[in-house]
DNA sequence: GACTCGC
DNA sequence: GCGAGTCAACGCTAC
DNA sequence: GTAGCG
């Protein structure tokens, strides 16, 4: 492997979350600190910075494709982009120190595609996407949950985190197993199922003002090029909130995402390990679901 | 945030 | 050596 | 073709 250099946090008392005082030194420890659990799911996948040079308060950018500059060491990796007409060198964050390299560029997020590279097309996991656009918290648990029973009984198993920000993300474990296009549709189906099951709380429509009030269960991040936050990844909120993977015991109406914050994750996952990790496991039985729904529908 | 350019 | 200027996104659906 | 959204 090429030769790495430390890195060095460029001004490390620069104060991006000025209203508790949190700096860039300090997010650089809590990716440093969380890396071993954030990198498994980081490994060979192109990801899309969300920077803030100048900390939550400040301009900020995504950026996704590399600059020539970057240090020889740092894993790029280039893929065509259809719509640019151009290939973009996506940054690949498989090490600690590659980690703490795009942190000192100021990135808070970062968001990742479904698929690695080598397998581009076949992504590793479906994501439901559950945005509450006005809607209480307490709805996004209850729609969640009819997911999770719906998906109980298809023998699927599925894995919650928060977003960081006011939704949950669902997961399935796919293991490169099926192209992004059946999984597409895959998603879409069971989007519409749990709005079956909710309807009055929430929604597949895409127009922010029609679903004001209501939880949007998005299936749409299933695609090429398409990418969710990653587990672990800090948002630019006020108390520097993560994506936090949960056990589905803990989704109850008393959750409060607000609590894991770049402060209180690292401890947590210390002691209680990653209850999500599984989802980078075998995939499941995308035929054998059908099956189900169709007798399911059958009654 | 980090690079290039002009002075 | 310094300040100024520049650059850092695309995929997809619905209309 | 593109506005809107993530
Ligand atoms: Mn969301
Ligand atoms: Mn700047």
């Amino acid at each position: 492997m090429l030769l790495h250099r430390d890195v060095v946090v460029t001004n490390p008392k620069k104060v991006f979350w000025p209203d508790e005082g949190y700096t860039k030194a300090d997010l650089v420890a809590y990716y440093d600190r969380i890396a071993p659990f954030m990198l498994p799911y980081l490994k060979d996948r192109p990801v899309v910075l969300t920077r803030y040079p100048d900390g939550i308060k400040g301009k900020s950018f995504f950026q996704k494709d590399a600059p020539e500059w970057v240090p020889p060491w740092i894993r790029t990796e280039r893929v065509y982009s259809k719509d640019a007409g151009r290939d973009i060198d996506y940054f690949i964050v498989n090490d600690r120190e590659s980690l703490r390299y795009v942190a000192n560029l100021g990135t808070i997020p970062l968001h990742m595609w479904g698929s690695r590279i080598g397998s581009l097309e076949r992504p590793d996991w479906l994501v439901l996407d559950l945005d509450p656009k006005g809607a209480p918290f307490t709805d996004v648990v209850k729609v969640a949950h009819a997911l999770h029973r719906l998906l109980e009984e298809l023998a699927l198993p599925s894995y919650v985190k928060t977003s960081g920000a006011t939704g949950l993300h669902i997961l399935l474990p796919l293991g490169a197993r099926y192209d992004g296009e059946i999984v597409r549709t895959f998603a879409r189906l069971l989007a519409m199922l749990g709005v079956e099951a909710e309807p009055d709380i929430s929604t597949i429509a895409r127009p922010l003002r029609s679903r004001d009030g209501k939880v949007y269960v998005d299936w749409g991040q299933n695609g090429h090029g398409q990418t969710i936050v990653a587990p672990f990844a800090v948002r630019p909120l006020p108390a520097a909130p993560v994506s936090c993977p949960l056990r589905w015991a803990e989704v109850t109406a008393r959750l409060e995402p607000g609590r894991f914050t770049i402060k209180t994750a690292p401890a947590r996952f210390e002691k209680q390990g990653d209850p999500m990790a599984p989802v980078l496991g075998a995939g499941i039985d995308l035929v054998a679901a059908l099956q189900g729904l169709e007798r399911r529908l059958g009654r």
